[in-house]
Order: C-alpha cells, then sequence, then structure tokens
DNA sequence: CGAGCTTTTGAACGCAGTCAACAATTGTGG
DNA sequence: CCACAATTGTTGACTGCGTTCAAAAGCTCG
C-alpha cells in the first residue's frame, strides 16, 4: 500500500545492512524479490501453529506477535515484531509452524515465497548468511526474554521490555524526541511479560509515578534513557546491533 | 576420547540427517570437516558473555547448559544440550557471545573452527540449510520454554521439561526402559525453570508421590508415558523431529 | 570419617493472581 | 453528532503459589 513498490524490499536491505555489506548485484537481488503486499486487520492470525506455509512475511508498518497457549487457555507472547521484521523467517527451514503469528495493530505485511528466498539464497552465500542471521538475533531475544520472564520481577520485566522497544524502534527511525508509538493492549503486554492484565496495569502505573515513562495515548515517552535502562536491567548486546559492544 | 577419531563427526552426521539427505560428497566433506575432542570438568565455563569465539562446541558426551545472570545475581538456565547439540553455533554468525555456555556434568565436547565451517557451508548449499535449521530448532525450543516459563505452573513446567528430556534423549539412543540419566541439581533444574531450589525440590517430590517419575541417583524413569505427557501439556511438534506431526 | 555439596523440611512472608465491579475510552450505527 | 455497545483501563479485597531464611539430614569423595 505504499506508492513505491520497492519500498519494501529496501526496508529489508536496509535492515540486512546494519550488519552486512552487499556487493551491486546481491542487492539488486535483493530488490528484485517479489513482494506482495498485503493490509492485515488485527483481529485474524497470518499463520497458526501447524500450518506449512509457502511464504514468509516482512513487516512493514504496525506490529505483530508470535505467540502460543497452554491447554489450560493461558496465552504467552514470545515475540513482539516491528517494521523491517520477518517474524516466520524459520519456517524457510522447518516444516510446521509451532507458533501462531498475527497482527496486534492493523498492519501492512509483504508476503515473500520461500521459492524465491531459496533461489536468491542458494546463488547468493552471503544472503544466506544474512538472513541466517536474522534468524540468530532472534533467537538471542527469545533467550534475553527467557532471563527477563524467569528471573526479574514484573517491574524490571516491563522496564526491560520498554528498552528493548525503544532501541529496536530507533534502528528503524520510529523514535522521536525520545517518544514512540505503542498501539498494543496491558493484556497483550501482559501476555508478553508472563503476567496478569491487572498486575501489569499496576506495574506500568509505578513506572509512570516513578518518572521512567511518560504516555499519552499510545505514545510512549522516555524522559530518562539512563534510568529506565537501570531499572531495566537493560544491556543492548543482545540486540546484535551494528555498534557491535 | 574415543578411540574413533571420526565418531564425533558420524554423531553430528546422523543428528542431522534426521531430517536432511546428503550426497556422499556431502557426506565426506562432513566427515573430513577437523574436530578438536576435549573433555572438559563441569565447573569452568567454555565460552562467557561478550567473547568473540573462533570456533563452535558439539557435545559428545555429557551435558551443557547455556545461561545467564541478572544484575541482581539471579541466574537463568536457557538452554540444555544433549550428545549431538551444537549449542553455540550461533556465534558462526553473532560477533558477540550473548550468553554463557558450561558444561552441567563432566562431558566430552569436540571443537570444530568456524574457518572450516564456513568453508564447507559456501561449498555446500544443503549443508548450510542443515545447520541453519538446527539453529531454528533450537530456537523453537527458547519458544516453547518462554511458554513454559511464563505461563506454565511449576508442577506442569517441572513434567515438561522431563518430556523434552526424554525425547531428546531417545533421538541419540540414551534412553534404556524408559529410563535415562540426568546428572543436573535440583538447584540447576531451578534454574532452568526459573523457580528457587526449594520450591524444585517439593515439585520434585509431588511428581514423585504422583507417580510420574521414579528416581535412583541420577537415573530417572519413567513408567507412564502418556501421563506425563498429559501432566507436562506437552507437544513435541517444537522439537521438529523427522516423525512430523 | 569428616568436609562440602545436595536434598529435605518447616515456618513466615510477599509478589502476583483471581474475582468482581466500575470508570474511561474507543468504536459503531442511526 | 449523539447514544449505545464493546473494549480497555483501573481499583479493592482476598487468596495462593512460590520465595526466603534457617536448619537438619543425606550423599559423595578424598
Amino acid at each position: 500500500m505504499t506508492d513505491d513498490p520497492r519500498s519494501p524490499n529496501l526496508l529489508m536491505i536496509s535492515k540486512l545492512e546494519n550488519t552486512f555489506t552487499f556487493s551491486s548485484e546481491e542487492k539488486q537481488a535483493l530488490l528484485d524479490l517479489p513482494v506482495q503486499v498485503t493490509v492485515l486487520k488485527e483481529d485474524r492470525d497470518i499463520v497458526r501453529v501447524g500450518d506449512r506455509p509457502s511464504q514468509s512475511c516482512l513487516i512493514l508498518e504496525g506490529f505483530t506477535c508470535i505467540y502460543k497457549v497452554t491447554s489450560e487457555g493461558n496465552r504467552q507472547i514470545m515475540a513482539l515484531h516491528v517494521p523491517g521484521d520477518i517474524p516466520d523467517l524459520q519456517s524457510l527451514h522447518l516444516r510446521f509452524m509451532d507458533n501462531n503469528l498475527a497482527p496486534i495493530s492493523p498492519c501492512t505485511v509483504g508476503f515473500i515465497e520461500h521459492r524465491d528466498l531459496l533461489q536468491i539464497c542458494e546463488r547468493y552465500p552471503s544472503i544466506t548468511a544474512a538472513f541466517w542471521r536474522e534468524t540468530l538475533v532472534d533467537a538471542s531475544i527469545f533467550r534475553e526474554w527467557l532471563l527477563n520472564v524467569g528471573r526479574r520481577e514484573a517491574y524490571t520485566r516491563m522496564a526491560h521490555l520498554l528498552c528493548e522497544f525503544l532501541v529496536r524502534l530507533e534502528v528503524v527511525g520510529l523514535v522521536e524526541n525520545s517518544t514512540f508509538d505503542l498501539p498494543i493492549t496491558q493484556a497483550e503486554l501482559a501476555d508478553a511479560l508472563g503476567i496478569s492484565a491487572v498486575h501489569m496495569n499496576r506495574v506500568y502505573q509505578a513506572l509512570r509515578a516513578d518518572g521512567l515513562i511518560q504516555t499519552k495515548g499510545t505514545q510512549v515517552t522516555v524522559p530518562d534513557w539512563e534510568k529506565l535502562k537501570a531499572a531495566g536491567d537493560f544491556d543492548p548486546l543482545y540486540l546484535h546491533l551494528k555498534g557491535g559492544q
């Protein structure tokens, strides 16, 4: 739904170029990758557990999440995705989806056929490496979330998640004046942090009361980055961004 | 420490062949991969957060884990590895280690130089795919652990972990008569499940009292697989084993 | 056979969950 | 543009799963 049909590819390339340098031939191959742009509503899953998709999905606008549900009906959100992410790149090499993928806000995505991805990977090893690396960073984030959910108390946990959001959104230029849009309900945040919605609400209020964040609708402002980092026990190393250490 | 110096490579190949079929040329290349076998004691990390290793490590005997520690000193174990696993394959494409890797029992590992791995990957795309896939399965396990730690109560969580162990050890032939060796302290299990050691002990006792497991030293026996599966809310799909669904 | 680790037990406490009601906001159709 | 419905956010009270602290008992191994 963008005027420039190449824009999805450029978003993907600029993300990958955070850590890789491509030859002009490789870049052209990435530009030529067919991407089918679609606008999705937030109340329908993109793929579900057990599915065998033949395409992967690049987030262009809005946010998505992957989640699973226990047999008791408790939902855990395992990851949140921002524009530039490819949340189900794994399905390129795993036969079945082992999680659900859904938009958490109205969002625009681009679908890329596995066939095309495999073809470009076979031809250009450094593109393979770049995609592989993306999935490794995803895994690194899962590890940090495990530490977060398993060993940090709710207050710290929430502060940590906000730190991660700020950094990841900054990378794709979605932060202005320490402010970003977080179009996500408290119930969803609770599911991402492994706590109840009620407790989430209390923690959120505490963060505001302590001056770590200011909110206005879905906008979140971080007045003191160092303070939030300290509160969230946050070290961006695990995001493996360009800056390195 | 095996008589047959090729054995490490064969272990790796048989694991990869669970889901991939290699040509004889590819298989030979994997067999020719130099592997430096070493015996490690359990009280020293193999790699640490911030390290930049030039090799990855294949588990041959014993168990290892990856873990992180919060600034408060709480440890979370994010994964446990059994023979055949390559716990730090990620370091092939990520500049820095974002977690610690340590043996949890005396263990034998084989170190493989990144240089050699990259070379073989460049030459054989299907070997790249096989290694990539391994890291994707690791990520899938992280996701399941997130659900486990975030949304299941301690009793179910422990049952789930035992289920996972049984299945993964079965794949590498380390289960006999529904019995396997679990040379890991309760404090370590607690760190893997995100609970305290004291509570771990109580849950463990409850599992025994309910007849879901029998223990004898470090040996664990599962008398009724279906019952344990039910107690652990366990579905092996996320392990992406050969059997498919 | 004693040192050191691991497991076990008890008691008190607390973080977070559940339930229930209400307030605020957003969305929708007339 | 308003009225009503539905979702989301907020609050209070009670409960409970799991933590913490401390001490004792059991193992393992030199």
